[in-house]
DNA sequence: AACGTTGGTTACAACGTTGTACAAACCTGG
DNA sequence: CCAGGTTTGTACAACGTTGTAACCAACGTT
């Protein structure tokens, strides 16, 4: 059975609220006592039940983590560094599948399982700024691209430099004919319109025109929508010699059809993606990407969220920039690989 | 703020009860009564208490998923699964990342959250069935491999009719020397046991003999240590013609460094992995796998545990087997590819 | 007309914890 | 050895919910 705080008080001749001080480290408790207390708490294996404290204390020590697909690696990586860092504070994480669609984000927004949850950190695919402002609910760190400033703190790269500087390093290659694969038309494409702004910047820059058959569109950012965008932009006689892909799955995508089509990469077309996903290292050929530091976007994401929890929960929203670099592999490398 | 049962009884006109028995769909309710309720609700925005409605009901309507790595990808393909699965009971899924070392999974089963948690899908890497016995836990549902017969439900596939299977093919496909990666001597490695197992049945039927220098070790399970153990297989001068790996990262490992070596896959060596992850089904080549139905795995697990839940709790252990299939792709195909 | 039966609602207690208020025991220094 | 404070411990209430028992009203039955 589950012992509670009055069993360890009976077997330690003390009352609850002791046990509880003990438990909870208050300072003035007599060293013998305490040490009775602890060794009848060992006796009984007890553990507080956290429903109880929370209802008392309003605290659950569960914080939630909401992403749109737990089975896209950039996301899946992202979780392991959120539980990691969050382990840190003593807490444990609640992962949500939102599934990316605006109803469900809007419900995970307003309140996963409620009061169980002390804050959330959420990476919205479909929700805007409008949408999150005015939820009365807990605190809420928002991680990835979002355009405007919101109500809430938010963690991320600098999206249009490093889409500008992936693009730019294409060029600088001698490429001339870029594509950009993942381009989204719907309102919330955040990321994919940030990114499709770097990348037209680096064309400028560069004096290069911006050719709107060059640039593919994709509804989701997995494999398939990377290789069919790819297929679709070679059938269409548009003939790039470099791709930047808005995500690495895209890329991923993106690799196969090449390859499919019997073009090498990076002789016959180079290959950029974006997140630096674990796949990319073992790829054929490896994938050159921008690599954000998703421990640091983790680390502050939970951090950001610690400081609300902490006190301030109406204090200005805070944006946080996180470091990147690009990771330069074979897809994108001059002498041939494949 | 947020409102409670009271808030509502007041605006409603009615006791706290009344509202609860409206909330939990109690049946006898006046209709005009049960509008009225439902109305306050809805100006309310009332959300029930879910740590109070714990305490009092010792549901909470959470379970918990713990897995080793979240971004090992067939564990974040089977969390989308368990989540979704869970959803249809209307359970919240907590993802919980052991590491996979014995003392964190210790940790694990004995009870995450502690109170916070129905029901556990464990898919433990390190723990043996004598670990798990005599916990006194919350119920708890294994999913993967494991040896004997521990104290818990239990869903899997048939490792060693699977290894037996996809090893057998090589052989049919006129390979001779097969080589296979993942091997594990630690006590805890049952799925490298029992895939390793169902390869040394496959050779015995077909006469081959069981070559250890064929047999190459991996201590994880991730890309690097894939790549890295088949270079030491090419290295070592075993010359295979074929290589089954335990998993599908190990294989995506393998073939990068097939790659590096300059040998062509299938034609000079034939590849063949286990879990059928979506990497796979882009990869250059394409991975042939074995093909466990995650979603039956998914949706078995939690309907066992539903199980528990709802009442049997000292109901003996049962043991399911999941469907599986070969799926072949370019890695095992006659034809060349690369 | 008195009766049990059912439907609809309510008051109360309890789940296990912790904050508040306070009492008892213990120290210090004059 | 006593006034003053500090340390150590306790009793009680409250967090928001639901199960139990009880109540009143309306009903059909005898």
């Amino acid at each position: 059975m589950r012992h509670r705080l009055k069993d360890v008080a009976e077997r330690a001749g003390v009352s609850v609220k002791t046990v509880s001080n003990v438990v909870n480290g208050y300072v003035h408790v007599r060293p013998d006592t305490r040490a009775r207390v602890e060794e009848a708490i060992a006796e009984l294996n007890y553990r507080p039940n956290l429903s109880a404290r929370n209802l008392r204390t309003g605290r659950t020590g569960v914080i939630a983590l909401a992403v749109p697909e737990l089975d896209m690696p950039y996301f899946a990586e992202l979780a392991r560094h959120v539980v990691t860092a969050a382990g840190v504070h003593g807490w444990t994480v609640l992962v949500d599948q939102t599934g990316g669609g605006p109803e469900q984000e809007r419900v995970a927004a307003s309140g996963i399982g409620d009061h169980m949850i002390d804050g959330l950190i959420f990476s919205p695919l479909a929700l805007t700024a409008d949408d999150l402002t005015g939820l009365d609910g807990i605190p809420m760190v928002l991680v990835g691209e979002r355009v405007d400033h919101g109500p809430a703190d938010h963690v991320a790269v600098d999206n249009v430099a490093a889409a500008r500087e992936v693009t730019a390093h294409l060029i600088g290659l001698g490429r001339r004919r870029i594509a950009a694969i993942g381009a989204q038309r719907t309102p919330e494409g955040a990321s994919a319109r940030l990114r499709l702004e770097g990348y037209r910047a680096a064309l400028a820059a560069a004096g290069l025109p911006y050719d709107e058959s060059l640039v593919a569109p994709a509804a989701a950012w997995h494999r398939a929508d990377g290789a069919a965008a790819m297929r679709r932009l070679l059938a269409s006689g548009a003939r790039p010699d470099a791709v930047f892909c808005f995500n690495d799955t895209l890329a991923l995508g993106a690799l196969r059809a090449l390859h499919e089509a019997r073009l090498r990469v990076p002789d016959d077309v180079a290959v950029a993606g974006f997140d630096d996903v674990e796949d990319g290292r073992f790829s054929v050929p490896t994938l050159s990407t921008v690599s954000p530091d998703k421990e640091v976007i983790a680390r502050l994401a939970v951090e950001l969220l610690a400081g609300r929890l902490a006190g301030e929960r109406a204090a200005p929203a805070r944006e946080l920039s996180v470091p990147y670099r690009l990771e330069l592999r074979e897809s994108t490398e001059g002498r041939a690989q494949a």
